[in-house]
DNA sequence: AAATAATCCTGCGGGC
DNA sequence: TGCCCGCAGGATTATT
C-alpha cells in the first residue's frame, strides 16, 4: 500500500532506468481505474522522451519531451533542486500516475517480458539508451489512475490542492501549528489530510503520533507549539527512514525491479495491537478514525 | 470551514 | 474443505 516512501523508492527506480527512454507504444488492457483512462491516452504518449521522473504526494509525474535526448551521466536529482547536468529538452506534457492501494510499475526487458497476468493493466513500450524495455502497471484495486496532461501542473484538478510535501522547508511547526488553530477533530486525521499536508497516510500517521508521544485522539487544536515541533520532526524522520529502507512492503508493494522494502520490519505501532509495546511494554491499543485502524500505546502517547 | 460518511475495488484471512 | 463476511485503505465526492 504505496505511501510517500514507496512512490518515492518508485520514482528513484523508475529515473534510475528509464531516464531518456523513447515511448516507442503504449497497450491499454483496463482502461476501467480510479478514473477511466482517456481514449486518447495512447496517441498522446507515443513518441515523446522521459525528461524526469518528479514526485508530488504521491503522484507521478512523468515529465516528457517531443525531442529525443542523450541521458546525462550523472542521474538528475529531480527529488531536490538539482542542477541538470546537461540541459534537458522542454516539456511538452506530463503523464500523471497513482498507485492508489495496489498499483504498481515494475520495468521489464523487453526480451523477457513475461505474458500479462491478471490485472496486468497498462504497458509502456520503451526504449533507453537502444535497449527495449516495457514499464508495466499492474493494479489488482484499481484505485490508481492514468492520464496524460499538457501545461501547467496548477491546472490539474487532482493537484491543484494540495498542502505542503513533508520533506520540505514548507512544512515545519510554525506551519502546522498555525493550520491546525481552528481544527477541533483528532490529530491523527488532521495528519492524513492531503489539504494540510502530503503523503502522510495510515501506517506512517501512526508511527509519527507514537515516536512523537502525542495521543491520535488528541484534538489538532489543543497541541503546544513545542509539540508541533517534535511531531514535525518525527513526520519527516519516519519517512526519511522508510525511503531509505526501500519502503514497507505488507501484502503487495514492490519497486521498479520487482523487489520488496523492509521499514515495515521497523514498525513500532502499525498492525500491532494487542502486543506490548516496543519502549513500555504495555499492550498497543486499537481505535478507528473514519474507518482506519489506529494503533497507539496509552502509557507513551498523551 | 471543518467533520463525517459513502464510494470505488479485489484479495485475503478468520470463523463456522 | 469451502463459503461468507469483514477488513484493508487513498482520495474524491457528497452531505451535514
Amino acid at each position: 500500500m504505496p505511501e510517500l516512501p514507496e512512490v518515492e523508492t518508485v520514482r528513484r527506480g523508475l529515473e534510475s532506468i528509464l531516464l531518456g527512454a523513447r515511448i516507442s507504444n503504449v497497450v491499454v488492457r483496463n482502461r476501467r481505474l480510479r478514473w477511466p483512462i482517456p481514449p486518447d491516452f495512447e496517441a498522446q504518449l507515443v513518441g515523446l522522451s522521459l525528461v524526469s521522473v518528479e514526485r508530488r504526494s504521491k503522484y507521478l509525474l512523468f515529465r516528457l519531451s517531443a525531442t529525443e535526448f542523450v541521458r546525462a551521466v550523472a542521474p538528475r536529482m529531480t527529488s531536490q533542486p538539482g542542477i541538470a547536468v546537461n540541459p534537458l529538452p522542454q516539456v511538452v506534457g506530463t503523464l500523471l500516475a497513482h498507485l492508489g492501494m495496489t498499483g504498481s510499475f515494475i520495468a521489464h526487458r523487453a526480451d523477457s517480458l513475461p505474458a500479462p497476468r491478471t490485472h496486468d493493466h497498462v504497458d509502456l513500450h520503451l526504449t533507453a539508451r537502444d535497449r527495449p524495455y516495457v514499464l508495466r502497471y499492474n493494479d489488482p484495486r484499481r484505485f490508481g489512475s492514468m492520464h496524460f496532461f499538457e501545461g501547467n501542473d496548477a491546472a490539474q484538478p487532482l493537484l491543484a490542492h494540495l498542502g505542503p510535501e513533508p520533506l520540505t522547508d514548507a512544512l515545519d511547526a510554525a506551519y502546522l501549528y498555525r493550520e491546525t488553530r481552528r481544527r477541533t477533530g483528532p490529530i491523527k486525521q488532521a495528519l492524513m489530510d492531503n489539504s494540510l499536508v502530503v503523503g502522510v497516510g495510515n501506517i506512517y500517521a501512526n508511527e509519527s503520533l507514537f515516536r512523537a508521544g502525542i495521543h491520535p485522539n488528541r484534538a489538532a487544536n489543543r497541541i503546544s507549539l513545542a509539540r508541533h515541533v517534535r511531531l514535525v520532526r518525527e513526520v519527516k524522520a519516519v519517512l526519511t527512514e522508510a525511503i531509505a529502507a526501500g519502503g514497507s512492503t505488507l501484502r503487495d508493494f514492490v519497486n521498479t525491479a520487482g523487489e520488496r522494502g523492509y521499514f515495515q520490519l521497523d514498525y513500532f505501532v502499525y498492525g500491532r495491537d494487542g502486543k506490548p509495546c516496543k519502549v513500555c511494554g504495555t499492550p498497543l491499543k486499537l481505535m478507528r478514525h473514519g474507518g482506519r485502524a489506529t494503533v497507539f500505546c496509552p502509557t507513551c502517547q498523551r
